[in-house]
DNA sequence: ACTATTGTACGAAAACTTTCGTACAGTGAG
DNA sequence: CTCACTGTACGAAAGTTTTCGTACAATAGT
């Protein structure tokens, strides 16, 4: 099936909040913001099964938060961050430096689940 | 029942975008952020009932976004923008910014449910 | 062609959310 | 004191989310 992308214009502010608003996809979230493209068995390297990633991948493609492209066998993921600043100015920066004062970073979080 | 707010630095991100990833929470903030304590049935105009809204008050509450306190035999709501900024800042501008392209204003959102 | 890799699709279980109605507690006004 | 008002508590129903296992599709390498 091909993987749904709203356009610019059609990403809403609650569903990016909402799609950010779990430990995990901010997770991914922070890792994309580095740049680039990761592939998705590539972003969160611990103990969580494939389909309950796809469905992760899903949240955050659909609520316009990240791009996903096939590529060979593997399906790449990068941060919509050109749209994201575009539409919400300021949003993405807040929740990226919102991560010092967060309890989970990446590897507490990895650790953590 | 005491209502319970958690201290500033046990206000989580995540937690946070969660309670605002939803549009009658949202709606609820845009209302707050314009200053000042609001009175529960004051505050979204519409037919919700009671025991609704007395539920969203709660998320918002225990995810540090509002502020809660009785008064008399009203319960005055206010937004936590101090806590707020201290923590994560430019989040709640950035959220409160994203009204304009945000597909319901607080009339349209009330105007369709 | 066969096999291993990479990820999606589907179905299901458990947990959480959202909403409501009804019942109740506390306050203020008469 | 009694009554209306404001909101919470509780229980329930419907819907959504999160997670997983298993099965499958597509690609790349041998």
């Amino acid at each position: 099936m091909t993987p749904h992308h709203p356009d610019r214009d059609q990403i809403k502010l609650e569903n990016v909040l909402n799609a950010l608003g779990n430990p995990m996809r901010l997770a991914v979230v922070r890792v994309l913001a580095g740049g680039g493209e990761h592939a998705c068995g590539t972003v969160l390297s611990k103990e969580i099964s494939k389909s309950t990633l796809t469905h992760h991948w899903r949240v955050l493609r659909d609520n316009g938060v990240i791009w996903q492209r096939p590529s060979g066998r593997e399906n790449l993921l990068s941060l919509r961050r050109e749209d994201l600043d575009a539409r919400f100015p300021g949003l993405l920066d807040a929740v990226l430096n919102g991560v010092d004062s967060a309890p989970e970073t990446i590897d507490q979080f990895t650790a953590h689940i």
